[in-house]
DNA sequence: CTCATTAAGTACGAGACTCAAACTAATGTC
DNA sequence: GACATTAGTTTGAGTCTCGTACTTAATGAG
């Protein structure tokens, strides 16, 4: 796991070697000469190439698969169980982890109430103690917060939601992995990330995931690559003027989307209340919809106005596919037809494709897991070698 | 200009002659030791990849500059009037045409009424006889569309206001350039290309291009790059549910913000009527606001909804800057006066940088200037290379 | 069973590129 | 005029990719 900072022939070499990871990813398990037809390398580069990888442990050949005529291929595929990431999520009220293998296979995934600087500590601490040991290797760690992250990757510029000092949590940090970086990124941004690789937007090139819990976020991914925007804000949708212009929001104003789509504006459109997560609440309110109309009409009205928004975000985004997270996912059509039909109206009707709203298939560890793959982000890119 | 497509060590040659080409025009004249240190190069591979360009004439060699202690640099600065672009702009009521060099300097540029696929040939074959000889060398064409435009970058899927048929140009493209293929591209990513290079923009990473003429259209600059969306449909923003949601649209629904902010609600807004251009028409009006109040309170209100439909672009992409063309332009501070004051109440208070708003610097031709320095594109990211 | 056929993977030499260090060149300072 | 200082070039070593030729491992026809 060298860094080099050469900019030689080394790096046409990462490049390339990255190249072929991801053709890896993208292709499954691959002979040789099905990785230098994908990446346009020579059969020599690639084995080459394909020779170092395994050396270092990251691939690992497979039986050969016969049947044809001629000399069968011999496959390689990348190789779980040896590099590993760990993705955390600091959030309003728990803590969560993710490790996750080169190969895409989650290796460990638990949640735990909580919101304080020391329940991140414990959980990252048992979770490394449990997965990560001499015969693995550590790639990196990614650390999710529903908050404003800056450019540096680093540090927090806001999060009202977040009752902790930061600078605490940044010295944990430092604390829990010594000597390696923990990278910050925003938690809806990286939510997006993993339903894009690893939930209902996998091999969609733009597309735009939605949560909703107390607050109304979004995650931009253009081109495979997460939006950040000019300051980080991108994707700060909860407080668009969309929906009911008289509904009063948390922040002061009235008419903010988040007023109208918000948990607590869902709650109070079919009348019942909160318990103790937003997603066991909407599983509540699924329940008591299949008996009780009035809690299906609530679900239209928020439905709407989900769509409306929608409406907005795909004129200016155009994404192929909508994931919709937090307490959407478990209400499902209850909220996403309505929400359908409002974008068909709202449309513009030349528009070629809508894009397609899925609910999340990711559950409460969505953001870790979208953590955990950004820190694998430099070794598909090239950036970040592998080595034994 | 041969393009290369093997993956060798040339590879890493003419990636890195690229980031010497960026430096140059980022930095202006440098010497080999300055761009060393800012590419990170070693001074001696800088000096290869600067006499090689030397060669090609992509560069020449400026007088020294003396007065410090040591050897005095020789700077080497982007040389102009060698290699060119063609930008061009098919429009509903008129075409462009505008001849970029290597240095950045606009060679040629003009406009003429006209429509069709004849007036676009004509002012292009007038404009390239005029400034392409034996001397120079064509790097590549641009056309810019009012229009959707696939991701081949050649051929339009919707263009609902061109009334040409498309096959037609298509045409006459071949037989302007032969031989070489003209890239296609939507006219609002043009113009944002173009302020971020040239315009109210340059220098700043992500920024969006406001344009209003009849309809209203978007380009979004993120990171350097136009955002094109699934479809190339992102920043179709015209029928976003924004402003006097009672407005009736040319779409036939209401509530759409070009309902409010188009060229013609401007108009009957301030009670006038259209003159032959939307920028001869918003000059006129701006001369009238100057002696009548009733003017002025209509472009108050025009800008409202301008900062009403800003505030939710900003709150999902957050720009550093937002430079308003078409009609905007000439209204300057009557219509974004009252769009910052409604920017400010609409933003969320902790957002840190409010998007700077700002008139568009560049005439009628901006879509043609920015299509003509999307051609320079692939020479600044070193895949294709110069040569004599 | 033998051998041609087919296709995968490897060995090797040529060519291209970057880099660090040594070297040359040009200027100001004392 | 010697010396310090900085710019740029030369040189030799080390890497990398590529095409070609070769080896290896399977199938199928006779």
């Amino acid at each position: 796991m060298r860094q080099r900072s050469t900019a030689g022939t080394e790096r046409l070499r990462r490049s390339n070697t990255g190249a072929v990871l991801r053709a890896l990813r993208r292709l499954g398990p691959s002979t040789r000469v099905e990785l230098a037809r994908d990446t346009g390398l020579a059969k020599a580069t690639v084995g080459v190439i394909v020779a170092d990888l395994e050396e270092a442990g990251a691939v690992i050949e497979e039986g050969s698969r016969p049947g044809v005529r001629g000399r069968p291929g011999r496959p390689v595929a990348l190789r779980g169980g040896r590099f590993l990431t760990l993705g955390l999520e600091l959030n309003v009220d728990y803590v969560s982890a993710v490790v996750l293998d080169l190969a895409g296979t989650i290796v460990a995934s638990s949640s735990r109430p909580g919101s304080a600087g020391e329940d991140l500590r414990d959980l990252a601490r048992t979770t490394l103690s449990e997965h990560v040991g001499a015969d693995t290797r550590l790639v990196g760690a990614t650390l999710a917060v529903p908050g404003l992250v800056r450019g540096d990757n680093a540090t927090v510029a806001w999060a009202p939601n977040l009752h902790v000092a930061w600078p605490g949590v940044s010295d944990l940090l430092e604390t829990l992995v010594p000597g390696r970086r923990i990278e910050v990124s925003n938690d809806a941004n990286c939510a997006a990330y993993a339903e894009s690789h690893h939930g209902a937007a996998v091999g969609v090139a733009h597309s735009l995931y939605l949560t909703g819990t107390v607050g109304i976020g979004a995650g931009i991914v253009q081109d495979g690559e997460v939006m950040r925007g000019g300051a980080g804000f991108a994707g700060e949708v909860g407080h668009m003027p969309v929906g009911d212009s008289t509904a009063l929001c948390g922040c002061g104003r009235r008419g903010c989307w988040e007023a109208s789509i918000g948990l607590h504006a869902m709650l109070a459109a079919v009348d019942m209340v909160e318990l103790d997560t937003p997603l066991r609440t909407a599983e509540a309110v699924a329940v008591r919809a299949r008996t009780h109309p009035g809690v299906r009409a609530g679900l239209e009205r928020v439905g709407r106005d989900v769509g409306l928004g929608l409406a907005m975000l795909s004129n200016v985004l155009d994404p192929e596919v909508v994931v919709l997270g937090g307490y959407f996912a478990p209400l499902g059509d209850l909220v996403l037809e309505p929400a359908r039909r409002t974008l068909d109206e709202r449309l513009p009707s030349q528009m070629q494709v809508r894009p397609d709203l899925r609910p999340s298939t990711l559950g409460i560890e969505a953001a870790a897991l979208g953590a955990a793959e950004r820190s694998f982000g430099p070794v598909f890119t090239g950036e970040l070698e592998l080595s034994a």
